[in-house]
DNA sequence: ATCCCGAGGG
DNA sequence: CCCTCTGGAT
């Protein structure tokens, strides 16, 4: 790409990043216990697919019963699936959580590990996980977490190519796309704006802040 | 019907 | 690259 069409893109990338921050000021996560790495990245393993409101609804319940990685590490997976119930994918959910547990204690000393590559070895948790737990739990902007509305924000805001067709390639887009400063507050601010706006087959281009910096606007 | 802060396996 | 895993909310 020629150097003044990539200059071009970078200043609408940071532009609607502002105004993302403007929109959505301190956005955080919205799953709780992000004070505790091990309740976090459990969490954030039940969130996948579901949502954040029913993994909040179950997670008190599963740390009264298992208020350590050793009490989960213990625990029968029959009884954890039980009180995961009513979130979507709970019977694989349950057996992971037990699994991590187990790992946590056996392989990392009873903690998370603060190391992308390290923390992905965990059952359940994936590249989209382990950003979101180093980012939240330990301060640490490795990269952007890139969950289905990422995906679906960056390609419609033309800010990745056709080409960045896989999680991992957008994210590597993006990264190079945005100075370091932008990669934390992406994760919180773009999951809201496509849970809110920018919903998937039904965006409201009508009330978006961004309708201007899109060149999709309205399809 | 559609969506929800995905990951793993074939 | 495809598929499967899942129940609740709207």
């Amino acid at each position: 790409m020629p150097r003044e069409l990539m200059k071009e893109k970078r200043e609408r990338a940071i532009a609607i990043a502002q105004r993302m921050d403007e929109h959505f000021p301190a956005a955080e996560c919205a799953l709780h216990y992000w004070g505790d790495p091990f309740k976090l990245t459990i969490a954030v393993l039940l969130s996948a697919q579901t949502t954040d409101r029913g993994v909040n609804k179950v997670t008190p319940a599963l740390w009264e019963r298992y208020p350590t990685p050793q009490a989960l590490a213990n625990a029968d997976v029959n009884e954890v699936e039980e009180i995961i119930r009513t979130i979507g994918f709970h019977h694989a959910k349950a057996a992971n959580c037990v699994k991590c547990a187990r790992m946590v204690i056996s392989d990392f000393g009873g903690e998370i590990p603060q190391d992308m590559t390290l923390i992905q070895k965990l059952p359940g948790v994936g590249r989209k996980t382990a950003n979101v737990v180093l980012n939240e739990a330990f301060g640490i902007v490795e990269g952007i977490a890139v969950d289905t509305h990422v995906f679906r924000i960056a390609h419609k805001l033309k800010l990745v190519g056709p080409s960045a067709d896989t999680p991992q390639k957008t994210e590597d887009a993006l990264l190079k796309l945005y100075p370091r400063q932008y990669w934390g507050p992406i994760n919180h601010q773009w999951v809201l704006f496509g849970r809110q706006i920018c919903i998937a087959r039904r965006p409201k281009c009508a009330e978006c802040f961004l309708s201007d910096l899109c060149p999709n606007s309205g399809k």
